[in-house]
DNA sequence: ATATCGACTTGCACAAAACATG
DNA sequence: CATGTTTTGTGCAAGTCGATAT
C-alpha cells in the first residue's frame, strides 16, 4: 500500500486570491556584518568574544521580531549562536593546533573517538577539534547558549544520549545486527582537508581507493536474498515496513553494479520511446530493484497510472531483464536480514565501477551524446492560477473608503495581506510596492500618499476567508482538493523517452508582490501576471503541443530542443534577464543521473585533493599575487567549504562569496585567525573565527593592505579564474564541488567512526549527529520558530513534574522501608503501600523519562538554527547513507521520506561497503 | 578579457499533512 | 477529538558555472 511513491498528493496551493501565500514573516534579518573590523579583537577571540551576538542574523530571529538586529556582532547576546556563527566558528580551524582554547569549551565528548590528532579528519572532524578546542562558543554558540545546556555541541548531546541511556528500547525488530564492520575501511586518507595540514599522518594514501573493497565478496546466497528481500519487502505490507525497510545489503547489486557502470551510459532509457518495456529496460537497473523498488513499486505495476511508468517498468523490467534469478528470488524476510548481514562482501567489481565511472562521469552527459538529454517529450504545458477575483472591501484613503477597480484592488490585497510580515514595515518594499501600484492606479487617482492608505479592511476581510477555510469541514476540504487535483493531473506527468516522469513545477508562479530575500533592493516590487504568450514551450517533435489553457490565447514560442532538460519558461517579470524554468521533479531519471554525476565528480575529488592542497599551500608564499590569490582563495573554499562567491548586479542584495569577499569581511586575528563576517546566499550570515596556517594569515593580511573597507579582497580574482585554474587540476573541477565533497567525505568518516551497536534510535541519533556537522559545515541555517521558546518552556515543566513525581516515589520508598506511613495523597485517603521494588521500578522508569526528555531538549535546543535538510538533499551522497543503513540494519526510511526515496532511488542498490 | 545569457542546482520559509497529546 | 508539534512538500529566490556575445 502505501509504499508507493507517486503518490502525489496535492498540491496544494490554495489559489484563492492569489499569491499572497506567506503572510508571515518571513524577512529575515540581515545582520549587519559591516565593517567592523577591529572588532574582533580580542584575541581570543575565537569565540567570538562577545560580539558574539552576531549571530543573529537570520535567525535572530525568528521572523518577527527581530528586525532589526543586525548588528551582528555586537553584543547581543543573543540567543542563538547561530548559525552560522556558532557552528562555524566552532569548527573551524582545524588544524590547527587549536587548543587554544579549550577551556573553555566544553565540548566534552567527541573526539576522542576519533582521531586523536589527527588532523586528517573530514572537515566533520575537524570541528570537533576546533570544538574542542575551540570553543564552540564561538561565536553565536556558546553564548547564547550557553547558559547552559546549551552549549553543548549537539553531538554531545547525543553522544551522551547514547551513552548512558540507552538502552532504550527500541531495539526491536532489527537489532540483531553484528555489525559488520566495514572492511577495511578505512580509507581514510582522504579526509579533508582539516587534516593535511597538522599532519598528515593520517593520510595513507593509497588508500583511498578503497580500500575496502578488498575484503570480500560476498557469498552467493547472500546476494539472492537480497535482492529479493528488498524487492519482497518493498511489496510486502506496509505494516511491516520496518523490516522490510530495511535495506538489506541487495544483492543484487552486485550484479547490477556492474551494470552500474554500465549502465550509466546504457542505463539510459532506450532512445525510442515508449514502450515500456523497453524502457523499462533502461531505466531499470537491476540493481534498481532494491531501493527504487521498495518505493515505488507496487503490485500491481501497470495498473496505476499513477505511478510513473519508469517505476512501473521497474519493476517488471527487473525481472526480465536481468537475470531473472536475482530477482525472483524471494526471500522470506527473515532470511535476508541475516544474509545482508553477512554481507558485507565487496566487490571488486565495484572498483572497476568506479573507474569506469569516473571516466564517464566528466563532463559527458551520461546518457548521451553530446549534449543531448531526452529522444523523446511529452508533457501537458503548465496550469495557470486562476483569474483575480474582487472581494469588493473598501480599503481606506484618508478615512474615506476609495473605489478601485479589480486590478488595483488586487494589488491593493497583495499588500494587504503583508500586513503581519516584516516586509510591511520596510521602507524599500513599500516604496517599491507604491510606486508600481500608483502606475495601475494613473495619474489623477485620489491616492497619492503612502501614509494616508489604510488597508486594515482588507486585511480584515483576508483573515476572514482564512478563518473561513479553516472551518469548512474536513467533507470539504477534501472535495476541494479532489477538484484541485482533478484538474491538475494532466500536468503533473511528462513522458520522457518513453517514461512516465513526474514534472516538478508544473504551476505558473500567481502574481505577487516580490519578496527578496535580504536587504533586496527589488522588493516589494509588483510580480506581474503571467500570460501564456509569455511562456516558451520545449516539447518532442512530432508529438502534441500542449494547448493553451487559456482560451484565445497562445504560447509564446513552441521549440524541440532535446539538449535541455526544461519543459517551459518564461522571463521573470522582476528582472527580465532571468527565466524561470519548468523541470521534471527530482525523483525523475534525468535529475538522478545528474546528481549521481555531481557525486561521482566530487568522489573524484578524492583523488586528486592531496595534490591540489599541496600544490595550494606552496603557492601561498607565491610572488605572483593573483597565483597567490588563487592559492588562498581555494584554500578557503576547501577548508570553510565557502561557495565560489560570483559578481552580482547592483540590483540585488548585496552578498558575497570567497571570490567577492570584501576587506571588511575577514579580520585579521593575531596570531593566526582569520574573522569572517559576511552575509553569504540568501543574506544569512556567515560568522566564524579560524585558525590558519601562518602564511596565509600573513596574505590575507597583505590582500587587504592599502584597501578601503568595501574593496575586494581578492582583487586580482573572480569565479572563472578561479574555475579555470581548478579545471587545470582535476577535470571537471569547480569551487561547488568542494562543498560536495568536504559534506560527503565528512558524513562518510563520521559513520564510519561513530556507528556502535545500539538501537535502532541510537544509530539515527549518530546519523543525526553526522549530519549535523555537515550542515554547520556548510553554514545551513533556519529561523527559530516562533513557539520555540514556549516550547522549551513546556518541556522543562514537564521534567519538572517527573521529577516532583520521582523524589515523591522516593520519599514513599524510604517511609516504606522505615515502616512508616505514607500520609495522605491530595483526596485526602490514605495512600497505600507497595513493595519496595514497585518505587524503585516506577523511580527508575521515571528516571529514564527525564532523561530521554532532556536529551530531547537538548538536542531540540541545538537544532533550533540548524537546518539538516539542505545538506541530505544537496550535499551528501545518498550512496553513503544507504550503504550505512544497510550495514546497520536500519530502515532507509528512517533516514529518508518518501520523496527522498524517489530520489535517490538511484543510490538504493549500492554495496554495503560502499566508500565515498 | 569581460559581460551577458542560459540552464540548472541550492536554500530557506511557509503551508499542509501527519503525528502526538491531553 | 481538539490542539500543539513535527515532518513533508511546495514556492520561488538566489546561487553556480559553461557558453556566447561583445
Amino acid at each position: 500500500m502505501a509504499v508507493v511513491d507517486p503518490v502525489m498528493f496535492d498540491n496544494d496551493d490554495d489559489e484563492g486570491p492569489i499569491s499572497f501565500k506567506r503572510s508571515s514573516t518571513s524577512v529575515k534579518n540581515r545582520p549587519t556584518p559591516t565593517k567592523q573590523e577591529g572588532s574582533s579583537g580580542n584575541a581570543g577571540s575565537v569565540r567570538s568574544p562577545k560580539p558574539v551576538a552576531s549571530n543573529q542574523q537570520k535567525n535572530g530571529l525568528t521572523g518577527v521580531s527581530r528586525p532589526l538586529q543586525h548588528k551582528p556582532q555586537s553584543s547581543s547576546p543573543n540567543p542563538r549562536p547561530l548559525g552560522s556563527g556558532q557552528p562555524n566558528s566552532s569548527r573551524e580551524h582545524s588544524n590547527s593546533s587549536n587548543a587554544v582554547d579549550k577551556g573553555k569549551l566544553k565540548r566534552p565528548f567527541v573526539d576522542d573517538k576519533s582521531d586523536s590528532e589527527d588532523d586528517h579528519k573530514p572537515i566533520g572532524l575537524r570541528r570537533k577539534v576546533d570544538d574542542r578546542g575551540l570553543k564552540k562558543p564561538a561565536v553565536g554558540i556558546g553564548r547564547d547558549d550557553d547558559s547552559d545546556d546549551d552549549n553543548k555541541p549537539l553531538s554531545l548531546k547525543i553522544n551522551s544520549t547514547k551513552t548512558p541511556s540507552n538502552g532504550t528500547n527500541k531495539a526491536i525488530v532489527l537489532k540483531a545486527t553484528p555489525k559488520i564492520e566495514q572492511p577495511g575501511d578505512d580509507s581514510e586518507d582522504d579526509k579533508p582537508l582539516a587534516s593535511r595540514l597538522p599532519a598528515r599522518p593520517a593520510l595513507k594514501s593509497g588508500a583511498n581507493v578503497s580500500d575496502d573493497d578488498s575484503e570480500d565478496e560476498k557469498p552467493l546466497a547472500a546476494r539472492f536474498s537480497k535482492v529479493t528481500g528488498s524487492a519482497s519487502a518493498s511489496i510486502s505490507t506496509s505494516k511491516d515496513k520496518v523490516l522490510s525497510a530495511s535495506l538489506k545489503p541487495t544483492s543484487s547489486s552486485k550484479v547490477s553494479n556492474n551494470d552500474t557502470s554500465t549502465s550509466r551510459n546504457s542505463i539510459k532509457r532506450p532512445i525510442d520511446n515508449n514502450n515500456q518495456t523497453i524502457s523499462a529496460l533502461k531505466k531499470a537497473r537491476p540493481s534498481d530493484g532494491s531501493a527504487s523498488a521498495i518505493v515505488k513499486r507496487e503490485p500491481k505495476a501497470d495498473d496505476n497510472d499513477n505511478v510513473p511508468l519508469s517505476q512501473r517498468l521497474k519493476i517488471g523490467e527487473s525481472s526480465n531483464s536481468k537475470a531473472p534469478a536475482k530477482n525472483i528470488v524471494k526471500k522470506s524476510p527473515s532470511s535476508f536480514k541475516k544474509d545482508s548481514k553477512k554481507m558485507k562482501m565487496k566487490m571488486k567489481t565495484k572498483k572497476t565501477m568506479k573507474n569506469s565511472q569516473f571516466s564517464k562521469t566528466m563532463k559527458v552527459p551520461p546518457g548521451s551524446g553530446g549534449g543531448k538529454k531526452w529522444s523523446t517529450l511529452e508533457h501537458n504545458g503548465v496550469i495557470f492560477p486562476p483569474p483575480y477575483k474582487p472581494h469588493g472591501v473598501k480599503m481606506l484613503y484618508n478615512g474615506q473608503p476609495v473605489d478601485l477597480t479589480p486590478e488595483q484592488e488586487e494589488v491593493a490585497t497583495m499588500f494587504a495581506v503583508m500586513k503581519d510580515t516584516d516586509y510591511a514595515s520596510k521602507k524599500t518594499f513599500i516604496d517599491n510596492f507604491f510606486t508600481d501600484w500608483r502606475k495601475i492606479l494613473g495619474k489623477n487617482h485620489i491616492i497619492k500618499k503612502f501614509e494616508l492608505c489604510d488597508f486594515t479592511p482588507i486585511y480584515e476581510w483576508h483573515l476572514i476567508e482564512k478563518e473561513k477555510k479553516k472551518q469548512m469541514t474536513s467533507e470539504e476540504k477534501k472535495a476541494v482538493k479532489e477538484e484541485k487535483l482533478k484538474q491538475e493531473e494532466k500536468y503533473m506527468w511528462a513522458v520522457v523517452d518513453g517514461v512516465k516522469e513526474k514534472v516538478g513545477n508544473f504551476r505558473v508562479e500567481p502574481p505577487g508582490l516580490f519578496r527578496g530575500r535580504g536587504e533586496h533592493p527589488k522588493m516589494g516590487k509588483l510580480k506581474r501576471r503571467i500570460q501564456p504568450s509569455d511562456i516558451t514551450i520545449n516539447i518532442g517533435k512530432g508529438v502534441p503541443v500542449p494547448e493553451c489553457p487559456i482560451p484565445g490565447e497562445s504560447w509564446k514560442e513552441v521549440k524541440h530542443d532535446n539538449t535541455v532538460t526544461w519543459l517551459a519558461f518564461w522571463n521573470d517579470p522582476i528582472s527580465q534577464k532571468d527565466f524561470k524554468y519548468v523541470f521534471l521533479a527530482a525523483s525523475s531519471s534525468l535529475k538522478g543521473q545528474s546528481d549521481k554525476e555531481k557525486y561521482e565528480k566530487s568522489r573524484l575529488l578524492k583523488d586528486h585533493i592531496h595534490k591540489i592542497r599541496d600544490t595550494y599551500t606552496k603557492d601561498f608564499r607565491c610572488k605572483d599575487v593573483g597565483k597567490k590569490q588563487i592559492a588562498v582563495a581555494t584554500y578557503l573554499i576547501d577548508k570553510l567549504a565557502l561557495r565560489a562567491g560570483n559578481e552580482k548586479d547592483d540590483d540585488e542584495a548585496e552578498t558575497v562569496g570567497c571570490c567577492t569577499l570584501k576587506v571588511d569581511n575577514v579580520t585579521c586575528v593575531p596570531p593566526n585567525k582569520l574573522q569572517f563576517d559576511f552575509l553569504g546566499k540568501d543574506s544569512i550570515r556567515y560568522f566564524n573565527t579560524v585558525e590558519v596556517e601562518l602564511p596565509v594569515y600573513k596574505a590575507i593580511e597583505e590582500f587587504r593592505a592599502g584597501k578601503k573597507p568595501g574593496a575586494e579582497l581578492f582583487d586580482k580574482l573572480d569565479t572563472s579564474r578561479l574555475n579555470a585554474h581548478l579545471k587545470d587540476l582535476m577535470p571537471g573541477l569547480t569551487a561547488k564541488v568542494f562543498r560536495t565533497y568536504n559534506a560527503s567525505i565528512t558524513l562518510d568518516d563520521i559513520l564510519h567512526k561513530e556507528t556502535e551497536d545500539g538501537t535502532i534510535l541510537e544509530k539515527i541519533a549518530v546519523y543525526q549527529r553526522a549530519n549535523k556537522e555537515v550542515a554547520i559545515i556548510c553554514n545551513h541555517q533556519r529561523s527559530v520558530s516562533k513557539s520555540h521558546d514556549s516550547q522549551m518552556t513546556r518541556l522543562n515543566e514537564k521534567i519538572d513534574e517527573l521529577k516532583a513525581q520521582r523524589d515523591e516515589f522516593k520519599v514513599d520508598l524510604s517511609k516504606v522501608k522505615k515502616g512508616k506511613s505514607l500520609g495522605n495523597d491530595k483526596d485526602g485517603n490514605a495512600k497505600r503501600k507497595l513493595a519496595p521494588e514497585a518505587y524503585e521500578k516506577k523511580i527508575s522508569q521515571i528516571e529514564t523519562k527525564i532523561e530521554k526528555m532532556e536529551m530531547d531538549k537538548k538536542i531540540k535546543e541545538d537544532l533550533k538554527t540548524v537546518a539538516l535538510g539542505t545538506s541530505k538533499i544537496n550535499y551528501l551522497d545518498p550512496r553513503i547513507t544507504v550503504a550505512w543503513c544497510k550495514r546497520h540494519e536500519v530502515p532507509i526510511e528512517k533516514i529518508f521520506n518518501k520523496s527522498l526515496v524517489a530520489k535517490f532511488a538511484w543510490a538504493m542498490d549500492v554495496e554495503p561497503d560502499f566508500r565515498f
